[in-house]
This record gives structure tokens, C-alpha cells and sequence, in this order.
DNA sequence: GCAATAAATATTGTGCACAATTAAGTTGTG
DNA sequence: CACAACTTAATTGTGCACAATATTTATTGC
């Protein structure tokens, strides 16, 4: 039972805090398991955007991230710069227009996906969670996410 | 191929993207609300738990602070520091045990309060979503949340 | 053709998070 | 008492986020 309080900013009232909370406790959880990879949090994003998209047979500017993962260039280009010392990518301004960098992975960034394929069984194994749960509340974040970001209502 | 693709490695699948994903989007939508009471979104969080603690009569530690916020002194103590600067608080260190420090709101930082409780209202109006949706999620994340820190199952 | 505008990325500066270390103070034990 | 173990906060260093601005290149209007 919850000790009520109807204060409208207790800090237990606030899905802000809740959803600031439990983001970094997600985020620690990974930790370890990204460790194993040589990856950050954020990087293991822009990472499983470069190897979805490759799949898919798509090439990759900066801005494709950015457009998929809601980061500028302030925050990937410095990402990005640290991924490609790492030898994972390679960043190549085009030639045919030259305001344009395209990010592709290296073989070694390809090779990374096989040991990242555990992480999210590893990150699940030892939750007492069932994974319905887990897909309903993706769903409801989902929704969340399109309505603060003012879109329309879609099928997503 | 297919659209609902359970590949596990699809930026779509991750639980961990679409709670990134929505904390920043929340955030996002927070800033401008702060940004009219001179405070960043972790600088409000740490004075509801200020505002919550000295209506109980609480006095609060850095400690205290991290206990609740989950944060540690190397983000706490530069945050207080800046709270400090604007007047909003004092930071103190307690002469029967030196190691402590205690922080307690200036005349300043009590009447911030009052303005701050126009936010949450304001962060919901214009966004179609129901309360009891909301308080759902909010509740669903505390679950999530007890479960990744590993703590026993509690009445909350 | 060329100025004005737009687009794509980079840079700079501020403020978190968090790991690791340090420093100072306190407590427990022989 | 001495001194190790522990507690509390501060410091240092790395890596995001994000606003604001700069830089370079393309495109558009005339």
C-alpha cells in the first residue's frame, strides 16, 4: 500500500522521476555486460542502429542516427569519433556531397554483433520479470514517446 | 523480410531504448518549465526531495540525498554547489561529526516552491493522456525498478 | 553568375552520471 | 592509547546530452 500523499510534487508521485530511475538503473544493469564489448551505453545504441541498417542493405549518414536515436551531431560526433578509434567504423565525408559523412562498420564492427547477441538474454536472465510485461510496458513507453513528441496517433 | 522483426538486437525491441528514449523525450519537455525557475531537471529533483524533507521536519545530508536520488557525491556535490550559488540552499558542515554535511533551504529556496507547483500541471496539460494511465506506468516502472536493484518485494 | 539561404556536420561550453581515488573524520578493538 | 576499519564527502577523469554557434558545402532566386 502506497502512503498517500496527494502532494502533486512528492517525488514518488512523479512518472519523471520514476522514468529518470529506472533508465539509469537499466543503464547500470547493462553496464557490465557492455564492458565485456568495449561499448557505452549510448554506443551499443548507435551500434545496433549501423548493424540493423546494414542488414537491411542501407548506408548510414550521421544524420540517420540522429534522426533514429534523437542525438545531434554534438553529442554523436564525438561518439562516433571514439567508435572509429576503436576501429568498429570508419566516417567518410562523401564527394558528391560533401556536407554528407557516411558511417560504415568495419569488419571488426561487424564481428562485434555475434558477442552482442547475448547481451540482451544476459540482461534478462536473473530479473524475475516475465517478458509480457516487459512488451507491454515497451508498448506503453512507445506510446508515451510518440505523444510527448507531439506526433499523431499511429499504429506503431 | 518481416516488420515485426524479433530479431533481438532490433533498436525496436530494446526495453532499453524505448525507456532512453522516453526519459529524454520527458525531460525534453520539462526544460522550458525549469528553465523559468533557474533549475535543470536533476537540480528539481533533489529540491522535491528539499521541499518533501522539510515538511516532514527532516533535516537532510548529502547522504540522504543520494539515498533517495540514487546519485553519489561526484554528481551531488557539484549540483549542491550550484544550488548554493543561486541562494537556494546552504551547505554545512556539521561540527559534532565533520564528515557530514547538511543541506537545508534558504528563505529563497522555500518560496521557489510555490512556483514549482504549477509544473507537473502544466507538463500534462496538452498531452492526451489519462491519469490513471499514467499512474499505471508510473507504477509498473517502480516495479521494474525494485526488480533491476535486486531489493526483496516491498509494499510499495 | 552570384548573393542569399539552407543543409550537414563540427565545435564550444555547461551540467550531469559514474567510476576511481583521495581526504578527513569516527569507531571499534586489542 | 594506538591503529586499523569504516564512513562521508570531495576530487578527478571520461563520456554523454544539449544549446548555441561556427564552418563548410549545396541549392535557390534573381
Amino acid at each position: 500500500m502506497e502512503l498517500e500523499s496527494d502532494d502533486v510534487l512528492a517525488l514518488d508521485n512523479q512518472i519523471c522521476f520514476a522514468l529518470y530511475a529506472a533508465n539509469r538503473a537499466v543503464t547500470a544493469r547493462y553496464r557490465p555486460l557492455l564492458d565485456e564489448l568495449g561499448l557505452t551505453y549510448p554506443q551499443y545504441l548507435a551500434m545496433l542502429v549501423l548493424w540493423e541498417r546494414e542488414q537491411a542493405g542501407l548506408t548510414t549518414r550521421v544524420s540517420d542516427l540522429g534522426q533514429r536515436l534523437r542525438l545531434d551531431s554534438g553529442t554523436l560526433t564525438p561518439l562516433l569519433k571514439r567508435l572509429s578509434e576503436r576501429g568498429l567504423l570508419t566516417r567518410e565525408r562523401q564527394s558528391q556531397d560533401e556536407r554528407v559523412v557516411t558511417v560504415a562498420l568495419t569488419e571488426s564492427g561487424r564481428r562485434l554483433r555475434e558477442r552482442a547477441q547475448e547481451v540482451p538474454e544476459q540482461l534478462l536472465c536473473g530479473l524475475e520479470i516475465e517478458p509480457e510485461r516487459l512488451v507491454a510496458l515497451r508498448q506503453e513507453l512507445k506510446d508515451m514517446i510518440r505523444i510527448l513528441e507531439g506526433a499523431a496517433a499511429s499504429s506503431d
